[in-house]
DNA sequence: TAGATTGTTAATCGATTAACAATC
DNA sequence: TAGATTGTTAATCGATTAACAATC
């Protein structure tokens, strides 16, 4: 199963395209006005070529004078990637990972906007935490819909995380950023990014003491 | 760039056998004996064809018959896998994300080991999170190097991430679990594994909201 | 100019899927 | 047996890299 969508652009390719944007942004807080795919590549841990590549499928053209202006560059990439900026969000869920994800948001603030966040544990909703207001699992559905929410992220214990899935997509929500342990079963359409630190912490432990990771 | 090791396993690989291990696991809690491809392909989010190429792959045999036993398969995946109980992980900087993992390890006291974790501020030196000694960055290369780290868990702010990988790669450590947002530049032979919060962010809201991602 | 870079196509590489004989 | 499944090879598909003409 592999993700598409019409342009041809790939979820790696957006994961590239991020780290540019970041690199570039730096760059552009420093003052420089120009780089090349050399040292885009570095900044990404990928090839020149692929940079290059990237950057065609995004429709920007370079110099092969002076390389890439920083701030066009940018601007570029922000307007096939910048969705993110405007997407109203949900969390599902408040324990210790929600929480560590609210943080996150209050911390790093991404421009996207954490509208509310969702919890069975009645003693906590209608509270706040980090800014964010709880509101009971009952009041998911008319939340979705009165504020026409297509994104979620699914924090909830595992037992729960197919359910909650489901009740999101039903009610219209077309991207889950799914922190549960489980393989989500979604319709065609819809758009499920899994973070599971325990298998990267079996990968990482596989490569690092036994598996002789090596890069080629 | 891509990861290999000797035997062909690939950090993908490594992911889908995390999946069917634990299927296999809740398989045979609840007295389950034999599994098909099929099943454990539903699991994990992937075709039947391929749960038999990674099968193959650890060179377990099933049969035409009944599929695969759930116990024999879990104990050659596990024999495959299993490294990472052994493994004993360091933690570099306990701020808002190095406290989720703590608590993740508290939690869900994965079978591997987290020796200590280590911070700058001197404040905190000296005192325990979540029952894991919080040691000075000074004493990182002595813990590493006595104790045999082979794996680290980076969570230190960006500005360091860098200088953080050097350390730890220059005092022996073969693996690191990257939480910053930075690329690490690591010699051949180490393994990094990236987790970013903010791309998968801009994932799903890129999927979600514009992108119009279609399972394919 | 000479040298380095981009844009773009072609080649390569790896990962996934399909197909099907063998099996029970 | 008939039907379904595995093991395994071949085919497909997609992603990455290499190559090189065009450019300045």
């Amino acid at each position: 199963m592999r993700t598409r969508n019409a342009t041809g652009t790939s979820p790696r390719v957006i994961g590239r395209l991020c780290l540019y944007l970041r690199f570039l942004q730096d760059l552009g807080a420093r003052g420089v006005g120009w780089v090349y795919s050399r040292e885009l590549a570095w900044s990404a841990g990928v090839t020149p070529s692929q940079v290059r590549q990237d950057i065609m499928g995004i429709g920007y053209q370079g110099s092969a004078q002076h390389g890439y202006e920083v701030d066009k560059l940018a601007e570029a990439i922000h307007e096939k990637v910048g969705v993110a900026d405007e997407a109203r969000v949900i969390l599902i869920g408040t324990g210790n990972l929600g929480r560590a994800i609210l943080q996150f948001f209050q911390r790093n603030h991404p421009r996207m906007e954490l509208v509310a966040a969702f919890e069975s544990d009645i003693f906590l909703v209608g509270s706040r935490l980090h800014g964010i207001p709880i509101l009971g699992l009952g009041e998911l559905e008319a939340t979705v819909r009165d504020q026409d929410i297509r994104m979620a992220i699914l924090a909830v214990p595992e037992n729960e995380a197919q359910n909650g899935a489901d009740r999101l997509v039903s009610a219209g929500v077309r991207s889950i950023l799914n922190f549960t342990p489980n393989r989500l079963h979604v319709p065609e359409g819809i758009y499920v990014e899994d973070t599971d630190i325990g298998i990267s912490l079996v990968r990482a432990a596989f490569f690092g003491c036994c598996g002789k990771g090596v890069k080629v």
